[in-house]
DNA sequence: AATGTTGCCAACCGCGCGTGT
DNA sequence: TACACGCGCGGTTGGCAACAT
């Protein structure tokens, strides 16, 4: 378990590559392969070390690599991906093609962290933040009004969806934590599983509130509901999607009254056995099942029109959904 | 115009893992 | 079994550019 005693040789230039680095490296691996990042820099007459040209090459010589902005579609994967990953930068980047762990990781920490704040969602578990502080900003949510240049509405426009559905999370987990179980299920299945138009942020709403109160699933997406110990019956159920284990969860309403989780599990709520504190199945995290989940997740986002399109049918500003939730406001009162 | 501040991102650093001896 | 090597990963930093004062 050695380390590499990276960069100690003397004299190893740090800091930018120039051109003619850059051409010498390029050179170099168009015509050899990069072998053994540690004696390349000799073969290619650079006086840089092995990390440092391996670094050069994977973030930015590379010719696969895609430049450029991030478009929706990019954001709004990187996001659920990390979701279900947490920082695993470079597994997240295997699921963007021509995009580095690096370029990811910083626009995860420019841009998408401080998006996900101004949402009120932590960024780090992805759940909505418990400080309240957030709440601050929801007048503002909820007042937006397109005053701006029409990339930043159509931002603006999802991330005030998004925000809208973690304040209904919020009203129903207060009306379960007050109300009867039998009247806020009904409310619940009502006004929210009711819905025929609830599509997906990623995939976990939908499947969340659709599975949440054992309905029929109202969506036009298609689960199989399987056991993962050869039928047991001691509740381990995993939704499988194609048949790949989905991490999101599946709530056991015959044993708890809890309310749907309108985000993924974070990896912070799992155990060593990749269940969390709810007793929820989680996905068995090996790559190949992550690997297979997020295609799934791509799937299921190009048959959206956008990933926050199908959430349109919980309609906050029609009349219909004032008498939501003023049906909600009465079951909190 | 000069100065200070902020945002961005390429590059570096240190650690852990897999493999070979 | 212990150690060295090679590599990849995630976190952090430094410098530049854009913006604000």
């Amino acid at each position: 378990m050695g380390r590499s005693p990276c960069c100690e040789e003397t004299g190893v230039k740090k800091g930018p590559w120039t051109p003619e680095e850059d051409k010498k490296l390029i050179e170099y691996i168009n015509n050899n392969g990069h072998g053994s990042w540690r004696r390349l820099p000799k073969l290619a007459g650079l006086n840089r070390c092995g990390k440092s040209c391996r670094l050069r090459w994977t973030n930015y010589l590379r010719p696969d690599i895609k430049r450029g902005r991030f478009d929706e579609d990019e954001e709004k994967l990187i996001i659920h991906l990390h979701s279900i990953l947490g920082n695993k930068w470079s597994t997240i980047a295997a699921r963007l093609p021509g995009r580095t762990d690096n370029e990811i990781k910083n626009y995860w920490n420019t841009h998408l962290r401080k998006k996900l704040l101004q949402m009120g969602i932590d960024p780090v578990t992805h759940q909505k933040r418990s400080d309240l502080g957030f709440l601050a900003g929801i007048p503002n949510i909820f007042a937006f009004s397109g005053n701006l240049d029409m990339n930043a509405l159509k931002l603006q426009v999802d991330a005030a969806k998004l925000a809208r559905v973690q304040l209904l999370q919020s009203l129903i987990q207060l009306i379960a934590s007050t109300s009867s179980p039998s009247s806020s299920d009904l409310l619940i299945n009502h006004h929210v599983y009711g819905s025929s138009s609830l599509g997906s942020f990623g995939v976990s709403p939908t499947q969340d509130l659709n599975l949440g109160v054992g309905n029929t699933n109202n969506n036009n997406q298609e689960f199989l509901m399987e056991s993962n110990n050869g039928g047991g019956d001691n509740g381990n159920q995993v939704m499988m999607i194609n048949g790949c284990p989905c991490p999101y969860n599946i709530h056991d309403h015959s044993s708890q009254h809890s309310t749907p989780s309108l985000v993924p599990a974070s990896p912070e709520t799992l155990d060593n056995n990749n269940i969390n504190i709810n007793n929820n199945i989680i996905i068995d995290q090996t790559q190949d099942q992550a690997n297979c989940f997020a295609d799934e997740c791509i799937g299921i986002s190009k048959n959206s029109n956008t990933s926050f399109g199908d959430w349109d049918g919980l309609n906050f500003d029609d009349s219909n959904t004032d008498l939501c939730w003023k049906d909600i406001l009465e079951q909190i009162s």
